[in-house]
DNA sequence: TTTATATGATTGTCATACAAAGATTCGAGC
DNA sequence: GCTCGAATCTTTGTATGACAATCATATAAA
């Protein structure tokens, strides 16, 4: 007979992985905005956790590229310059269409119905003007098509160009007029999935990607000459 | 005045900077080969370092994938299953073309020059018989290409992927008849970005990276398949 | 103003310590 | 001989304290 189901945890709750969790969730929300100090000292009074823990924490980050580190060994939330931005999109571009297509041939009748789901609750936040809780919804949707596509490799390589992007995602959903295209691209995509169409589901997932590119990258360089103009 | 060149040391070496890269190494040569337990203190006591340097490398190793946690918390070095492998080659076909492409449009006539001269050595080497450094070298000519590609973006996405398969790499140019077609792609690869043709040069990438992906699948699998009559 | 010195802040590294949880050993009892 | 359970060993997670090295800042001296 199989207890699978009687486990109870699987994960006893490290507090390297909260401490992670939580830095993770500062850096997204733009609690730590880019370019902020994080001294470890300061981060173990906050989260009331020891150095040990925090460190662990930094070193995992620092490998997801979530922070850097000076040359004088300090640590900050990373800088996304226009030109990394835009990388990021395009190497989105390509694993996303990817994860879509997956998708549509793997995921449950379930899984696509929580993607309905999720959209919907899009749309009517949006059309509510709540733009604070847009990011982490649009969130959800991209993680459930990475869940539903069925490939570790994938998720493990999306996820942290995904979290590396978080930030600007909110920044830019939360600018007026950005949300009406993007809500139709959605649209699209969804309704592609919805229908089984997997080439029209990574159309729209590309047309969507390259779209949020476009306006990440135009506002990026515009901040950019802006404090370059301030610097001379 | 400039006094760039007066710079002593750039960076004073840290000694989990060092463990990590030990360990990487071990992994990729197969002195740690996949499924191998990682016990702290006996990594401790073989590099001769504390523990707390041995964790804080772990724990970017694994989140670089190269390690994996049990449910009991014990760490092993990774097993790559043929799924797996052959999304990370579907994944690096597509950005190592990406890198390539911008190699031909970005790199100097160094950088040019020096992936001619790797692929002679990689040629004499082969030729030679002298598998045991082919591998060494193949990871130069990736590495090189990402390095002239001009994208950090591109370099932190497929680093870790490159590291993941180095020894399947390994294994699978050690086997006899697997490195002459091999030598022929590369050459091509050489030649197209020599003639300054991005196109080619990434057409010749993916046929390349194609090829790779079937001649490592194809062994995974079998290699699933008799442990798996073991089991039975 | 510049120079030299002291002082502070921060990170890197190590050594210990101990709890929790699993795995292993070993003996008592059948 | 075999099974069960207690005692023990192993390994990891976490915290603490300590100290060197480095860089930054303030302060005093020239």
């Amino acid at each position: 007979m199989e207890y699978e189901d009687l486990r109870i945890i699987e994960t006893p709750s490290l507090v390297r992985d909260y401490t992670l969790e939580k830095l993770r969730n500062a850096i997204s929300t733009g609690l730590y905005p880019p370019g902020a100090r994080l001294v470890e000292r300061e981060l173990c009074e906050a989260m009331g956790v020891s150095r040990t823990s925090v460190r662990e924490a930094l070193r995992q980050l620092q490998s997801e590229n979530l922070v850097e580190v000076s040359k004088r060994r300090n640590i900050s939330v990373a800088v996304i310059t226009a030109k990394d931005a835009e990388d990021i999109y395009l190497i989105r571009e390509m694993l996303e269409t990817m994860a879509i297509r997956r998708f549509v041939a793997l995921a449950s009748a379930d899984e696509v119905k929580l993607l309905v789901k999720i959209q919907k609750t899009i749309a009517k936040t949006a059309a509510k003007g709540e733009t604070r809780q847009l990011a982490a919804m649009a969130g959800d949707f991209y993680n459930t098509i990475l869940e539903g596509a069925r490939s570790r490799v994938i998720s493990e390589v999306a996820r942290p160009l995904l979290a590396r992007v978080n930030y600007l995602r909110a920044m830019s959903m939360s600018e007026p007029g950005r949300m009406e295209g993007g809500l139709s691209e959605w649209d699209a995509m969804v309704e592609a999935v919805a229908a089984g169409d997997g080439d029209k589901a990574a159309h729209a997932m590309a047309q969507h990607l390259r779209n949020s590119r476009a306006a990440i990258v135009a506002r990026l360089e515009a901040d950019e000459n802006r404090a370059e103009k301030v610097a001379s």
